[in-house]
DNA sequence: GTCTATAAAAGGATAGAC
DNA sequence: GTCTATCCTTTTATAGAC
């Protein structure tokens, strides 16, 4: 075998992979863990039923390697934004307006995590990731918020209720507009984001 | 057959059916439809196998039967909060702190309310119910914030979408009081609200 | 690497005894 | 009214040919 057959191969598996794993992420979200069949899968790829045995050991496996990119994925976000230039206001508000534009690509992950925190029927592993990264994006939040609270931005009452309250927002937004995929400018962010102003500040 | 026997069946299977009915709602709220067994049903209400198809006709009726209640509580509650006394501020405030309180107890049911409007896989006659009953209930909502704006209550946008906000904040509410259930006085209502209130209304 | 055919297991629904 | 045993379809996972 030549290496250039072996760099061949390689590149055909990187991209079966990657497609049963859009498949996966699209009939996962679709139609939740325990709903969707390997048939789904495979079907939604156009590949045989047999393959996905070749890139996946079960239906659990490629659950999981969802979940994890879900999660992931989310909290790299929350860090980026976090970390980034500006007074914590504008970082909020652009984070915020930056998860509601990209609902569309990333619902199925959204639908994914979503049932990885609600159902019992989803893999351990996967609770698990979500349990880690869950508290840990809430600590990035948290901060945030206390941040906001010390330059006078933000109402200061417990910044991880805030954290908390903030990211209940998040989800019933983002789950609104997966329901009703045809509102356009849904929801005015500067509107929301009002329940954490200290508008007080606002006036000097 | 006495009528005293008739009388005492019926009492009989009117119980089995709220048995079997309450431990639906639990093991379908946790589990999702596809997720959940008929044996987990049984298990769950200590009753035999076979027996559940006495009182139902399929493990498709008695998820249809639950979407119901769940559907039509939803909207019975919001149709009797906007009806109620009160200017329409103290109506949206008693009722959001009555559905907060309510959560443990109806918990189940609001998680089968979000499979419903999630998963392709729940029966077809439940995913129509939703979509009728949400409908009605946006309308009632939107009502709400058209007279709250009237009143010089509400900012004055579009009431469809503020009635679209509230309750896509409920529902994220909802969900994290039940990922947290510890949480003791989550969250605060009139902080929430705000994000509707005219505050230049409230220096009058 | 990919496919079809098959094995093995799980789960919904029914039958018939008590 | 209730239960246990059984049927039968669906679905996950594997085997083996190409």
């Amino acid at each position: 075998m030549s290496p250039r057959v072996d760099e061949q191969n390689q590149q055909i598996r990187d991209i079966r992979k990657q497609q049963l794993l859009a498949a996966g992420a699209k009939v996962f979200g679709e139609r939740g863990y325990a709903g969707t069949k390997v048939s789904d899968i495979v079907g939604e790829a156009q590949l045989s039923h047999g393959l996905i045995y070749h890139y996946f050991s079960s239906k659990e496996d490629i659950y999981i390697e969802l979940a994890k990119t879900a999660f992931i994925t989310s909290y790299e976000t929350i860090h980026q934004a976090v970390h980034s230039n500006g007074s914590p206001y504008e970082r909020l508000k652009a984070m915020t307006e930056g998860i509601f534009a990209h609902t569309r690509e990333s619902g199925h992950f959204f639908l994914i995590a979503l049932q990885t925190n609600t159902s019992k029927t989803v893999p351990e592993e996967a609770s698990a990731i979500s349990k880690e990264y869950s508290a840990k994006s809430l600590e990035l939040l948290k901060h945030l918020f206390q941040q906001g609270q010390e330059q006078g931005e933000f109402i200061k009452v417990d910044p991880s209720e805030q954290a908390l309250m903030y990211s209940s927002m998040l989800n019933g937004v983002v789950f609104t507009q997966l329901t009703y995929p045809l509102l356009e400018d849904f929801p005015q962010v500067d509107q929301i984001l009002r329940i954490f102003i200290d508008t007080s500040s606002l006036k000097e």
